[in-house]
DNA sequence: TCTGGGGTCCTAGGACCC
DNA sequence: TCTGGGGTCCTAGGACCC
């Protein structure tokens, strides 16, 4: 049978997050900001009203947001990410088929037939995902995931539609393209943006209708399958099981500047073990390690420093020790005083399931530290991360991050549970 | 003072081989 | 003056995504 793409969006979706906690900021302005409390990353539609731009640095806006009581968090992932699941599960419960393209939109594939209503099964959708977890969703319908997304935003932005809009088999199509900028589409980004404006296309029905040469000649393979998708060809299957990752990284920017070795020393440790973590959670072991460091990209470049290096693991794996002991070589060697570090982080590549790999009869096996590693991560799983880590990672960390508008671990933390208060009068 | 983090895919160019 | 050709593999860098 034939098939349609739906997008299912989560509307603004960190803002939501916080918003269902604190219901009464869904009428003020709100939003969140990355890791280090650097840029915002998600605002609600009233923090976009006042004009406040995706990716804007904090600190420019900083006494704007106060003057214009605008309600400001830091990102809290656990929240966001337990939410998430939780949006996920509802679908599934649907039973279309689906790919879980990022935390806050999902793919699902739904069928064409006569006698079936697709609008009213996205509303269907819809509600339910508002009823079981409180999260507003836009869905967007069309015949590829290029122009499902398009629909989306359609379904975002118009109030008429209620949250769903079908680009399928519609006679809307060129009139809602032509009203879609090109940096708008999925996959055209601002080099892109900029190389097409030249040619004199600048809107979604423009691209559509480009010269196929041309396209490949200056945009690749990437941009001819974009023009395919727009013209309704799908290029871009559905990826119902998640692929295999290629590369593992834990990075991070310092709270403040860092110049000592020693409390360098205590990022990396902490960085090799959360990789090393996040390795065994999907069963992996690394074949080679990279480290890199950096100064302020926005400092003054007559002391800027960046440098990386990367090292091949004598063989296959995941153990903590062995991936500390690796990256604080690398750091031995990239380290130069004098500099004001600002961000560091560990990179493993050349991943293979675990137990893949023929071991080496000469180099030292790391096969007695399992049943180690397979506790550690025990505890840490039943009692919170870092409840038990390696030494060194420091207590005092110099370099941790700024988080000053955090919220609450309020679904996945007993100690941080929402109390609810009533009494009889 | 203060500018995120974690990924993927594609291409060009160098190293190396016969 | 003239300095092969074709193939593979690897890596760095660019572009994009949320």
């Amino acid at each position: 049978m034939k098939k349609v793409f739906a997008l299912v969006d989560c509307n603004n979706f960190y803002v939501s997050c916080e918003r269902l906690f604190r219901p009464a900021l869904n009428i003020q302005p709100v939003v969140v900001l990355s890791n280090n409390d650097g840029c915002v990353i998600a605002r609600s539609n009233e923090a976009k009203a006042l004009g406040i731009p995706m990716g804007e640095p904090y600190f420019k806006i900083k006494a704007f947001a106060r003057r214009q009581n605008i309600h400001v968090f830091s990102s809290n992932y656990a929240l966001y990410g337990d939410l998430s699941a939780r949006v996920m599960d509802v679908l599934h419960q649907m039973e279309a088929e689906m790919e879980v393209y990022s935390i806050d939109e999902a793919f699902l594939s739904l069928p064409v037939s006569r006698n079936w209503n697709r609008i009213s099964y996205a509303a269907e959708l819809r509600e339910r995902i508002r009823k079981y977890v409180g999260i507003p969703v836009s869905i967007g319908i069309g015949p590829s995931k290029t122009l499902a997304k398009i629909a989306g935003r359609v379904a975002k932005k118009e109030g008429r539609y209620q949250g769903v809009f079908d680009l399928a088999d519609s006679s809307q199509m060129d009139d809602v393209l032509r009203q879609t900028e090109v940096n708008d589409v999925w996959g055209i980004g601002k080099r892109f943006t900029e190389k097409l404006g030249r040619q004199g296309i600048h809107n979604a029905l423009e691209l559509k209708r480009a010269n196929d040469a041309w396209i490949r000649k200056h945009l690749t393979v990437v941009g001819a399958r974009i023009v395919m998708e727009l013209n309704g060809i799908s290029c871009l299957p559905l990826e119902k099981a998640p692929a295999a990752k290629k590369s593992i990284v834990t990075s991070r920017s310092f709270g403040q500047p860092v110049t000592a070795l020693s409390d360098l020393r205590e990022a990396v440790i902490s960085f090799s073990s959360r990789a090393a973590v996040k390795l065994r959670e999907q069963n992996l072991e690394a074949g080679a390690l990279h480290l890199f460091l950096a100064t302020n990209r926005f400092g003054d470049q007559a002391v800027s420093y960046f440098n990386g290096q990367t090292v091949p693991l004598p063989h296959p794996t995941s153990d903590t020790s062995m991936l500390i002991t690796t990256a604080l070589r690398c750091l031995q060697s990239l380290y130069k005083a004098g500099y004001r570090y600002q961000k560091a982080g560990v990179l493993l590549s050349a991943l293979s399931p675990q137990g893949y790999k023929q071991q080496s009869l000469f180099a030292p096996t790391t096969e007695e530290n399992k049943p180690l590693m397979t506790a550690l991560d025990r505890i840490n799983d039943k009692w919170g991360q870092d409840t038990i880590r390696y030494g060194l990672t420091g207590a005092h960390k110099l370099w941790g991050m700024r988080q000053s508008y955090k919220s609450s671990a309020y679904t996945s933390s007993w100690q941080e549970l929402p109390l609810v208060k009533a009494s009889l009068v």
